[in-house]
Order: C-alpha cells, then structure tokens, then sequence
DNA sequence: GTGAAAGCGCTAACAC
DNA sequence: GTGTTAGCGCTTTCAC
C-alpha cells in the first residue's frame, strides 16, 4: 500500500501551468473565455498529473455536481438490488454520475426518518437530484429534484408506482376463470405496502366474483421460501383445503412448490400455483410457474429517467408513472371441473 | 437544476440556540469541553429543527468522515450487485457509512484508468476507506485505506481474491475422477480476470492428470445463457463429443442443461455438467446441477471487514485473503466406464 | 466553557 | 483573457 502525498489541488495544477487557480477552475468547467492556448495547456497538465477536482469542495462551492444520489436502507435487499439494475442502464452514457447512500448506523435508520437524514446529508451539497426507495415520503423536503420509488399514497413527490393490487387481480382473475373457487394466499412481509397491496387485490378479485373470503385460505407469510413452505402445508392440513395457491412473491411461490413436492401433490393435476414475481430471472429456471412478472428493475430506470428530466429543468408528462405487470401463464395451472 | 435558499445550516442552529457555531459544532462532534446544560440544549435544537450537517462541507474541513466508498465501474452486473450484499451486511451496525459510487460517463469510464478518476473524486475528501472494483489496480494511489476486490496479480493493496483457478480445478478433478476424458469447457467473457483464471484451471488439472488439451472442446463463451447454449451446441457437434462439460458460470451451465434438453440429451446419463456459480442462489432452484461455488457477498464481506479494520488504524492479520470455493455435487454428473 | 477567526478546495463575481 | 478576492458550511486553534 503506497501513501503517497496528500491528493493535488487545483492548486497544484495552477502552479505547474503557470496560471491562476482562476484560470484552472474556468477549463475544468469548459468556460469559454479562455484562450485556446492557455486551454489547451492547462488541460494537457491536468491530464499529465491525473487531477481531478474535489467532489466534497466542488459539492460546496457550486450548485452543479451532475450527480445523483440514491438513498437507500436495506443495501443487499434483493429489491433495492434490482432497482439498481435499471438506475445504472438509466444513467449509463449520460454525463451524470451516481451515488448510492446507506448508513450503518442502526439508530439513524431503523427509527423511521432515515431517509430526512440521508437526505439533509446529501442534499444542499452533494447531489443535484435526489432518488429515494422508501414508503414513506411525507417528512421529506429538499431544493432539487426528488423522485420516489413506489411510496405508499400520501407521497407528494414525482412517483414511480408498482401495480401490486392490479397484478393481483389479473392473477386471481384467471384462477377464477379456470374455475378455481377455494383459491389460497401466501401474504408477503407484514407491514409492506407491497404486501399489503397485493392481499388487498386478493380479497377484491373474490369480492367481484362473488366468492367468500375465507381467512383460514389467507395464511401469513414473509416473502421466503421457508415460509411459503409452511404456509403451503397449513393450507394442504385444511378440512377444505384450496384447489389453487397464490403466492405474494416468487420465492413463496418455490416454497409452495417445494411443500406440493414434498406432499406428493402433483402440479398442476392437483394443485394450481401462481406466484407474484418481482425478479422475473428468479423463477426462469421454473417454466412451470405461472407467474404475476413486474420488473423492478424498470421501476429503477424510469425513476432514473424522470429524475434526469427534472434536473434539466424539463417537466415531467406525468407526475406518477405506474409500472405495468404482465400475467405470465405457463404449466402451473389447470381449469378444475 | 438550480438550488434556492434554505438548507439548514450550522449557523441557522447557532441563532436558534443562542451560541456560537463553534459551540455547535462541539456537540456534533461529541467534544466534551461543553457544559453539559449546553450541550443538551443544543441537541434539543438540533433535533427539533431536523439539522445534519452537510457531508461536502464536512468532508472538506476535517478528515474523518466515516464514510466508506466503493468504487465501481458497472452498477448492475450482477457480480457488482452480489457484492454490495456482503458490504452491506458489513457495515451494518456499525458507525460507517457507506457511498457506492459509479458514473454514467462512459468516456472517463470506458477508458482503463476510470478507478484512478473515480478515485480521487471521493479520496481526499468524502470518504475515509476505498473499496475498489477493479481488476487493475496498478496506478491507483491514495492516502486513505483501501481494499481492492479481486484484482489481478499486480496488485499491491490489500484484497480480497477468489479462487477461481482453484475451484476449476477441483470442478475438472471430480469429473476426470469419474472417468470423463474428453470435457468440454465453456469460457466467460473474454479478458476477464475471473474467466482466464478458470480456464486456467481447466487446461492445468488437464494437464495434471496427463489428458490431452484440445481447442476444439474450449468453447468462447460470454457468462450469458444465450451463448452458453450455442456453446454446447457447437460441442454437441463435434465428431468426438465431450461426454462433460464444465461451463465457467452459473448461466452457461444453465444454457448447457437447455441445449441438452432441446438435442435430447439426458443429464448424466448422456452428459456430466458442472457449472462455476458466483451466486449460488441462482442456480438453487436448479437442484440437479453441481456446482463449484463461490460467495461473491462473502467477499464483499471480508474485504468491508478488513477495510474498517484498516480505517482503525489496526492492522491486518494477512494483507491479502482468499475466498475459497466449495464443490457442491448434486446430480448432474455420472461416472462413464 | 465559549467565541472569533482562519482556512479546507473550489467557483463566481469583479477588477484589470 | 486572466488574476484577485470573497465566501460556500464546517472544524479547529487560540483567545478570553
């Protein structure tokens, strides 16, 4: 490991070039009142010395970074992941660049209000605009631009939405148009809007179709595949037990299939499955699951895209955009007479 | 997008409370030359109104941060993604934060010697530790900590390094132990570190036990399932088909198993199909293929870990640590007589 | 125990 | 065209 001097300034460039730190800051920010010479000059030492001005001193001084900032609880939660799958196609080849912002600290970011003072951290400095992954946006307030990944309805920012509850529906639809009359559900984690939302589209699709809504078939789950698992066997002990299955999410979805597997129940002869899929590649290996697709991963980029028009002062078409599902149905399902 | 007024700042607090901004900036930095009376009263203030002080001024003033940051070319792949994971997980807890920066500008980006661009952008300022994801480390110089992630042999930083040429062997070795003669290999992405360390390892165990190399049974493949299929199917072709294939990731394996299911192949009893997994999960529902896996979050892990340790100022028990990988053999492979 | 003042590296007036 | 200068929000001597 090499310690080498303390990092070079513009300073530093100003000297070697024989110019004015003024001088400097005018090339490093394409000014055009700058002789093509002495342009020319400084940019060749710049390179020479592989300067690169401060971020943090660049963030204070001026208004401009070109940077977006993403804030974020949970890094390594498989949705905050997906999401930024598509913020980096968004951003790539874009002149703008991107910082992910998490804190370890347990105590700024548990109690609710981590993202007020990610926001306050980053913002009013660092970055010119400002993604934020959170239900809760009420609290927030910022000068630039901020676009929110599915909040929940009170949010008062530019939103991408996800259709959770319509997914839901068009998946207990179909169920019920194969005749399906006793159709399980494997709600998500207690507490999401996600998972709310999609237990909401449940009870409504059997509302609608006049069918009861029989708690017992509604067993609580936590979007794992252990516990989809144990669902799935609570709903097989049942004295009526359900001649489908709708699972919040994919990895309940395995679950369901992993406890039919395990029961000796073959599916689709004796058991219809549908799961709601957030990261369609997660169940590609599983032809035989029909599937609710939604890609998180375009949530990510048109949050990205909507943001980018923002902070060039365009406006946006619409303050809210809501991201599509796609009912993908493969062999997992079968009408029942 | 321009900026108005009205971020708070250490001055707004200052007046609130009546004390100076240097008395308030004694109690954001837990000094404790302040009467208790006053200290207090200034956090009151300090929460009420919702203050944090700003990371670009911060940065600039003092040295210490506690901000870790991670340097990375391609948000998005899916190796960068796993990784986070393991940083993630690392950090939480504790009082670091955490900046994963990338940029959009696919010139300061494409070109080698983005990591070093990057770098100084953050280093000297924002952040107090530097994690780099990079396979070249060479001309990076910098006067805080820094752990690189899997970089090539040139590299002078602490790492983290996976055993890529290890694992491949180990992969070759129960095949040829099975009695395989002639197996085929499915390269990754050309000029990665990670893909040539895996061939590597395919022609020395080879080599090692005294079988041929042919070039006809190295397929170029790309770590995408697409070219993995279209890889096993040029071997496939082949006069003298391998009676093995070893693919250099999860989604060539994948793209093997599609290839044999379409030309009618059974696994094993026709074909043997190891795969190298990076992220296990992927290929866990696919419970008929052994693997050589490798935890690319347990590596972002241990290289968080040795970093923090570094940004203690502790010292490292080994500058350089490797990542073992684990034969995971399930039902893809048969011995031939 | 607290305040005043000097910068950190940079940009943006404003001079010349 | 180019240099000088005044801060951006903060930490840190150094007085009092």
């Amino acid at each position: 490991m090499k310690h080498n001097k303390s990092s070079l300034t513009i300073r530093d460039v100003a000297e070697a070039c024989g110019v004015s730190i003024s001088t400097v800051s005018r090339v490093l920010n394409n000014k055009d009142d700058v002789s093509a010479e002495t342009y020319e000059k400084v940019q060749r030492v710049i390179a020479e010395m592989g300067y690169t001005s401060s971020l943090a001193a660049t963030s204070m001084r001026s208004r401009r970074t070109n940077v977006i900032g993403v804030l974020v609880v949970d890094l390594g939660d498989p949705f905050s992941l997906e999401l930024f799958k598509g913020i980096g196609k968004a951003i790539y080849g874009t002149e703008y660049d991107l910082i992910i912002y998490s804190s370890g600290r347990i105590a700024a970011t548990a109690q609710s209000g981590w993202e007020r003072w990610h926001l306050s951290r980053l913002d009013g400095g660092i970055t010119d605009g400002i993604l934020v992954v959170t239900p809760t946006t009420a609290e927030l307030t910022t000068n630039s631009p901020l676009v929110a990944i599915d909040p929940h309805e009170h949010n008062v920012f530019p939103a991408v939405l996800s259709a959770n509850r319509e997914g839901a529906i068009a998946a207990m639809e179909y169920l019920i148009s194969l005749g399906h009359r006793r159709i399980g559900f494997i709600t998500g984690r207690q507490g999401l809007v996600s998972s709310n939302r999609r237990q909401q589209g449940y009870v409504e699709a059997l509302e609608q179709a006049g069918l009861p809504v029989d708690p017992a078939l509604i067993q609580p789950g936590d979007y794992t595949r252990e516990t989809g698992f144990r669902c799935a066997q609570n709903l097989f002990a049942l004295p009526d037990p359900p001649t489908a299955i709708f699972a919040a999410n994919d990895q309940s979805a395995l679950g369901v299939i992993d406890a039919a597997n395990a029961a000796g129940l073959h599916i689709p002869d004796h058991l219809s499955v549908v799961g709601f899929d957030n990261i369609p590649q997660a169940t590609g290996s599983v032809p035989a699951l029909t599937t609710v697709d939604q890609s998180l991963s375009e949530m990510g980029y048109i949050a990205t895209t909507m943001l980018i028009k923002l902070m060039q002062g365009k406006s946006l078409d619409a303050p809210v955009c809501k991201i599509p599902t796609r009912l993908v149905i493969r062999d997992s399902c079968r009408a029942v007479k």
